[in-house]
DNA sequence: CATAATACCTTGACTGTCATAGTAGTATGT
DNA sequence: ACATACTACTATGACAGTCAAGGTATTATG
């Protein structure tokens, strides 16, 4: 058996993270990374690699969109930005996010 | 991108469920199924495949033990039994999923 | 001029879950 | 007597999300 990896706790949150990033405005792939290590204080890990097919999961599915950003200088930025069906998207898993706590304290309280 | 099933959700925490239950007494697998799918109350769904690949994996690392019941009539029964170290998984499961609580929702709030 | 940082991306391995299938005994209704 | 449902356990193969490892290219820094 495994040690325990902040993996096996947030995965199927990824999406809503991300999500939850880009509701409040666009956003590119590196720094939302960055942005989420910071808020996890070290506490768990999110690698790069998990967002990028995060991000390309959620583009096939139609939940954000991408455009290139018009850098003139420094690297090239790819943006991506939340669709309506996105924002339903969140709000679903939100919903499922505070029923998941709900049933699972309750099974592990007594 | 696929419907959100309860596996996304519970992902992960099978093994504790599992845990959690044993730790209040010995118990053989098909009634900890039914245990668990009663006290879900239809919300979410948990395979018996699911629990039997739990089974073993927490008795392959030690986490529980398994014998076989002495009844006379009905199918035979196997039960599985908590070690010490499977309650020290058990208290330290229950801690990492508190943690990821406090975590996810202060990402998923703001 | 080497090194670090920014910024993107791909591939293959691993793990937990489940659909599906199977074995075998017991209880129930007609 | 016979079919059906239930109890009880198990194995196999597919699938999806995560990550380790590696890569490309540009810009900033000492």
């Amino acid at each position: 058996m495994e040690v325990r990896t902040s993996a096996d706790l947030f995965r199927g949150h990824t999406d809503t993270v991300v999500l939850s990033i880009l509701v409040k405005g666009d956003n590119y792939g590196y720094e939302i990374h960055r942005d989420i290590i910071e808020r996890l204080h070290g506490k768990y890990e999110l690698k790069e690699a998990t967002l990028y097919s995060s991000y390309k999961r959620l583009e096939a599915g139609g939940y954000i969109t991408s455009y290139w950003g018009d850098e003139t200088l420094g690297s090239r930025r790819k943006y991506y930005s939340i669709t309506e069906s996105g924002v339903e998207l969140l709000r679903q898993n939100k919903n499922d996010w505070k029923q998941t706590q709900l049933v699972l304290n309750k099974l592990l309280e007594d």
